[in-house]
RNA sequence: CGGGGCGUGGCUCAAUGGUAGAGCGCUCGCUUGGGGUGCGAGAGACUCCGGGUUCAAUUCCCGGCGCCCCGACCA
């Protein structure tokens, strides 16, 4: 990476980026924190160490949350064969435009050339799985017979594909990871209940892992997943006041059930078909988590989800002082390991301290501990934040003192845990006044206009009695879209109630959410 | 699939109708070390592919291919 001169030197902080560019912003972000890159292959993305070792601290948070609400884990095949998935008809035709297809089964060269053999062309084409609904209920044939066998509860670790047109790392992939929850009740209440309950372990997970706050509600007809009767979702707000659906939790009914012909015997002994539920979040979440927090150094993390929490940075001029450094900094890490902190000495040579502030801080890591020649004399540490609270009006310079701390050495070990915790709640608090800064309830068209036009948008609790074609229109003039009809409990004091719809003046009972959005 | 932009050392880019140059990175040496040390030396490019114009093309023209951005489609 290039070295900024002095002028494009950033200040950690900036909860607003400078760049006015968020495409530009968002893809340096991703590789100062060496996150990820586009790979050769069409659409997709490689993910590197660091960005994967993010997605595995937030699969152990998100399975942890799955263990404890009773599902296991299993695993299904990554080929659909089409009849398969053609089974239930609006699952089919919603997932029809974005499929990746199986044709052939080997490879033949033809003048010189290795194409699909003609011959190995596969009787019944496969699909690359875009979710599994399908493959998993004509499994769940052979599982289910009786209320005994219900309800059932599978998670699933794997990879889909879904053939988008166009893509953006982490946000929108070509492949992507994600878990996907499948189960299957005895009753639709039991099943409704599953459907909400699992919205409500990706809330708790996104707020209280990934300090994202996210509002909670039910999609529209026409956002629907396919083949839903219900898909509930979270939504957040990023930093340049898109809004990103974070995660789905859809109420299935009987359609997977009756498409694949899964029946059980109810107490009573009468046939009946199951109901579903499926859910699903993926890496996307790690794209939410960029945009949310991040700032023009880099990554921000939450210390929760942050593969290094505390970064030791030795500091030396010689090499006898450096033996001596290194051993301390190599203490300092084994005290803060014992006590569950993810800790790294950074004992590089030839590289200089600075350097390393940067490098780390572009990596998102929550507190830095510098350990030079003077805490060895006088048995002190100093501890940087990544980020502090904002204080209006505060001179950049301030700012950076106020990041930087010297405590006696077991002071500022005992610290901490505590500041971590503290920086974590920080984190939250950070992005709910970031998201009630671009939050608006409007009546006025005029107003909503402005208010995406003018002022760089956010999210509008408007009243809504139009029709799906109204919703259209909404898109065309604004790019805005209906992200959620909010449960009634998410809603900010100042937008309940009733009015009337802000296209079409009609009645209208509740506010939904609108905003632009990925 | 439409609209725009771009393909030049690892990265970011410059220049030129006469076969290329910088910064960063990398290697070596010294120096330096609490917010990106400084100096010196060195390695590293058939200028995306194909064709055309020309004495001569990295440069101009045409056609591919690839990438990025903006739409349509979507987690």
């Amino acid at each position: 990476m290039n070295k900024p001169d002095n002028q494009s030197r950033t200040e950690p902080n900036a909860v607003t980026p400078r760049a006015q560019d968020y495409s530009q912003w968002y893809l340096d972000v991703i590789k100062k924190a060496c996150l990820a890159e586009h790979s050769a292959v069409r659409g997709c993305m490689v993910i590197r160490p660091h960005g994967y070792a993010i997605w595995e601290k937030m699969q152990r948070e998100l399975d942890d949350r799955f263990k404890a609400t009773g599902h296991e884990n299993a695993y299904f095949p990554l080929f659909i064969p089409l009849s398969l998935l053609t089974r239930e008809e609006k699952h089919a035709s919603g997932f029809a435009k974005e499929c990746a297809v199986v044709t052939h089964h080997r490879l033949k060269s033809v003048n010189g050339e290795i194409v699909p053999d003609p011959e190995s062309k596969l009787e019944e084409p496969l699909v690359v799985r875009p979710t599994s609904e399908t493959i998993i209920w004509e499994q769940y044939k052979n599982w289910i017979q009786s209320y005994r066998d219900l309800p059932l509860l599978i998670n699933q670790w794997a990879n889909v594909v879904r053939w988008e047109m166009r893509t953006r790392l982490f946000l929108r992939t070509a492949e992507f990871l994600w878990q996907e929850g499948h189960t299957a009740h005895a009753t639709e209440k039991e099943a409704l209940e599953e459907t909400w309950r699992m919205l409500d372990v990706y809330a708790d997970f996104a707020e209280n892992v990934m300090a994202v706050p996210v509002i909670k509600g039910r999609k529209t007809e026409g956002e629907r997943f396919a083949g839903a009767l219900e898909t509930l979702s979270i939504e957040g707000l990023m930093q340049d006041g898109k809004g990103l659906q974070m995660g789905t939790s859809h109420y299935l009914g009987q359609n997977f059930s009756k498409s694949a012909d899964v029946k059980f015997q109810n107490k009573d002994g009468r046939l009946e078909f199951v109901y579903a539920t499926s859910w699903g979040v993926s890496t996307r979440l790690i794209g939410a988590l960029i945009m949310t927090h991040s700032d023009d150094t880099g990554l921000v993390l939450p210390p929760k989800l942050a593969p290094v929490q505390v970064i030791v940075i030795p500091i030396f001029k010689n090499e006898e002082e450096r033996l001596k450094i290194v051993e301390e900094a190599k203490k300092v890490a084994a005290e803060l390991k014992s006590r569950g902190v993810a800790v790294r000495v950074d004992d590089r040579d030839g590289i200089m301290p600075g350097a390393k502030y940067y490098e780390w801080e572009g990596k998102g890591v929550p507190l830095r501990i510098e350990v030079g020649p003077k805490d060895l004399e006088k048995g002190s540490l100093c501890i940087a934040r990544r980020f502090v609270p904002e204080i209006q009006g505060e001179k950049p310079e301030e700012q950076r003192r106020r990041r930087k701390s010297f405590l006696p050495r077991a002071e500022a070990i005992a610290s901490i845990v505590p500041t971590l915790e503290a920086m974590q709640k920080e984190l939250l608090e950070r992005a709910r006044a970031v998201r009630a800064g671009r939050t608006r309830v409007l009546d006025k068209i005029e107003d909503f206009e402005k208010f995406f036009k003018e002022e760089g948008g956010g999210f509008a609790w408007v009243h809504w009695a139009g029709n799906a074609g109204q919703e259209e229109e909404m898109a065309k003039r604004f790019e805005t879209s209906i992200r959620c009809i909010p449960f009634e409990d998410q809603l900010p004091p100042e937008a309940k109630g009733e009015g009337n719809c802000i296209l079409t003046g009609r009645p209208s009972k509740q506010r939904v959410l609108m905003s632009k959005s990925y």
